[in-house]
RNA sequence: GGAGAGGUUCCCGAGCGGCCAAAGGGAUCAGACUGUAAAUCUGACGGCUAUGCCUUCGAAGGUUCGAAUCCUUCUCUCUCCA
């Protein structure tokens, strides 16, 4: 029934870290992947061709922004999104469930669905996970997350309860609406399930071991990330990771940072999604080993060097640090498009470094030689405990 | 030579007797950004021995309890007319 054929390949010793293969409609992807983020069906900053060309095989598009615009008339006009984005790679779309945690002010749950009103024109829209999934079934998405409730930190044990079991009750109706569409060959995806439960341990147990009960082809874990310290982040990560059927592709939604994604992939996480990337790189900022390079800063002004010695990415083998500096400067468009190019190509690189360690298994010494380097670039001595 | 307008903290620019170390931009510097309402947002931005003090609104003098704001002189800039 599975349009999704997972086959772990490799495995680390010293971790849960794993490799393996996942086989989507639109082509293989070597996991654990990161994902760029493409919202409106474009990853912002950079081309579609780009992107491939990169290497990546698996982009995010959102359910709920292609909903409001350009709406399911035109999608469905041209297939789906693929086609209206020429992109032949795969897309997984999210549901629209972290817009019921970042719109918070604009939306209304209830057992039903959630009515949204549109940050665009203020406009009401309900969705059900039914019509989620219908939606996504135009889009044409290879991976559709289900409609979850996504909440954020220190909200009561109660309310994280709810919420949860608002999540596992959409999920047993996405599952019937894939069902139904598929029967009449509507649908085409793999349906991923979402595990919710705040930060309380036995809500997280409990969901994992709900939603990976469930008939889904890949589990992702939710509401992580989203205002917690790293140290809660990484408790519960662990914690909810290890109650998840291991025979599935695993994907931690919204993250993340080098440091992030190396925690993830320890923890045998296979796939990550994270708006980070594209967005330091508009706001000016390139991803090293040495941490984040603030591009706008005045030091570099007259540094003829690129960015990261020996990157293949258009900015680095063609740009000097002042150039895109300069261009940071400016305000120039250019800046934030070479940047994106740059992070893209630093974060796919950095996936086939963290293969390679696993392959080798050698994940933990890299994870952590990797770390050490990092860090020290990231946070000054004085606020490295808080990193 | 004549008439008019004007010189404000790095720049532009508001203020036109006390609530002014002086709005608002810009520049500069710093910080943030993690299933994208983000090419965005936040903070600092005269000096200091800092719930106060000192210096500052072209210059010098004056009026006033009090002046960036009113008066006098000087100086510089711009526009128009000759």
């Amino acid at each position: 029934m599975s349009n999704l054929n997972f086959d772990v390949i490799g495995k680390d010793t010293g971790s849960k870290a794993r490799i393996g293969v996942l086989s989507l409609p639109h082509g293989k992807v070597d996991t654990p992947m990161f994902m760029p983020v493409g919202t409106n069906a474009t990853v912002k900053g950079i081309y579609h061709d780009k992107i491939k060309e990169i290497g990546y095989n698996l982009i995010l598009a959102n359910t709920y922004h292609l909903y409001l615009r350009p709406g399911l008339d035109v999608l469905s006009s041209f297939g789906g999104a693929h086609a209206f984005s020429s992109w032949d790679g795969n897309i997984l779309t999210d549901s629209g469930g972290f817009q019921v945690f970042s719109l918070s002010g604009l939306r209304k749950i209830n057992k039903e669905g959630v009515t949204f009103q549109s940050h665009i024109d203020g406009s009401r829209h309900i969705f059900t996970p039914e019509k989620v999934v219908d939606i996504e079934s135009v889009i044409g998405s290879d991976i559709a997350m289900c409609l979850d409730v996504c909440t954020p930190p220190r909200i009561d044990y109660k309310a994280a309860k709810e919420a949860m079991e608002m999540t596992h009750s959409w999920a047993r109706r996405s599952i019937e609406e894939r069902n139904r569409l598929e029967g009449e060959g509507a649908f085409r995806g793999n349906l991923f399930g979402i595990v919710q439960g705040n930060f309380y341990e036995d809500l997280r147990k409990e969901s994992a071991e709900v939603i990976s009960s469930m008939d889904f082809p890949g589990i992702a874990i939710g509401g992580l990330s989203v205002g917690e310290e790293k140290s809660e982040f990484s408790h519960f990560l662990a914690h909810t990771a290890e109650y998840i059927d291991s025979t599935k592709p695993r994907y931690v939604m919204g993250i993340g940072s080098p440091d992030y994604i190396l925690e993830a992939v320890e923890n045998g996480i296979d796939l990550f999604d994270c708006v980070l990337q594209t967005r330091m790189a508009r706001n000016g900022a390139a991803f090293t080993d040495d941490g984040y390079m603030v591009m706008k800063k005045a030091k570099y002004k007259d540094d003829h060097s690129p960015i990261v010695e020996g990157c293949r990415c258009t900015c680095c083998t063609k740009y000097s640090r002042a150039y895109v500096h300069h261009l940071v400067k400016c305000n120039e468009m250019l800046g934030g498009m070479l940047l994106t190019e740059h992070n893209l190509t630093y974060m796919y690189d950095l996936m086939e470094r963290i293969k390679k360690a696993i392959a080798e298994d050698r994940f933990t010494s890299f994870k952590k030689d990797y770390l050490d380097r990092f860090l020290r670039g990231k946070c000054s001595p004085d606020r490295r405990q808080e990193c």
